[in-house]
DNA sequence: CGCGATGGTAAGTGCTGTTAACATTCAGCT
DNA sequence: AGCTGAATGTTAACAGCACTTACCATCGCG
């Protein structure tokens, strides 16, 4: 991080990607603007294209500290537990916990439009999250360990999702998330 | 429905949110716009706001309809079993179908950044899809019915919403609903 | 026929993303 | 120290967007 000298900003990148994860707070994933992350950052709005090719690949650089976080954080969930079911129990709890707290980033990763498939390093973190949850899985069913992980992955989506919408608290969220897991991963284990 | 002389299109409400159902089938939520919608209605960019207030109101007239459309074939699917557990599972299915055939209109209800409160006839729509599912879930658990009927639309939205991210295929996702479903609803039932 | 309601048009505002041409600063080399 | 090229800013422009205003055409009705 170089100093400002007045023309130079020294740290516009960073500053960038600030400004729009406090515009996605504010305003949901859709009232981000290049022009007002520009404004906050006290730039022209021409300068961001000098950090980022177009709106998406800034929104691509936040998607990928999401999932940078969402790794480090199911990782830690994984490790709370011992007995497989828990751990995926965990995870579909630390799931939800991640869209309450890091609300702006859980809201850019699924809801702002952004074509995943047009950034390789977004397919390859999404692939890395999915590897924490292939062990715990595959003791509690070896086959199909990979529709198990599916399954949970989906019940902690839509309770995120629900969370987002106003549907659930923050409490029945959780709730529900760590219930569903459960029953997901225990009937898998019985049949 | 009048005829059209010329000057007067006859049909344009109609016709806007055909055009606008078609690009979000082809772009995607977020690839829609009034002005492209007129440009297929053969008509000036200003005639869509004789009709609707804002673009808003166009997406929130087409989710309406996607309510609608949700609750018959909610009903159709809740009347195709007798065993609740099972009527849940192919609410659960009838959820997945629905993102899948009627993609567009899924994706406009849940991925096009609407805010649905502000839409009073929206969230009574959402209401009417709940009511279905209470009946079923009250003879599963009496208490807490309305707990359950969240867990399973968690699921079945998770499973949509992951059909929609390509996560899933068509098959796998309505497996993955069926019988997360069904665990869920006989985790419940038996505890 | 006349007349108001309805539903179109053209033109304009202010915002957006994005680009092009130009200016300033930084860092490394001689 | 001074030169030079790469980075990183600026200003000015363009086209597309949502939306408003003022106006015009047509329909249905008394």
């Amino acid at each position: 991080m170089s100093r400002r000298t007045g023309y130079h900003h020294g740290d516009l990148r960073n500053a960038l990607e600030t400004a729009a994860l406090e515009l996605v707070a504010e305003r949901g994933a859709h009232g981000f603007t290049m022009a007002e992350a520009s404004r906050r950052a006290n730039v022209s709005v021409a300068a961001p294209f000098k950090h980022f090719a177009n709106r998406d690949a800034l929104l691509a650089a936040l998607a990928l500290r999401g999932y940078q976080e969402q790794a480090r954080r199911f990782a830690d969930a994984v490790g709370s537990a011992d007995d497989p079911v828990e751990q995926l129990a965990e995870f579909a709890v630390a799931y939800v916990q991640f869209a309450i707290d890091e609300r702006a980033l859980f809201e850019i990763t699924f809801s702002a439009g952004l074509d995943k498939t047009a950034y390789p390093e977004l397919e390859e973190a999404g692939s890395a999250v999915l590897a924490v949850l292939l062990p715990p899985a595959k003791r509690v069913r070896q086959k199909r360990a990979l529709e198990l992980v599916h399954a949970i992955g989906a019940v902690a989506h839509g309770c995120a999702a629900f969370f987002n919408e106003g549907v659930f608290g923050a409490d029945q969220a959780r709730t529900t998330a760590r219930t569903s897991a459960r029953a997901i991963a225990a009937y898998r284990s019985t049949r």
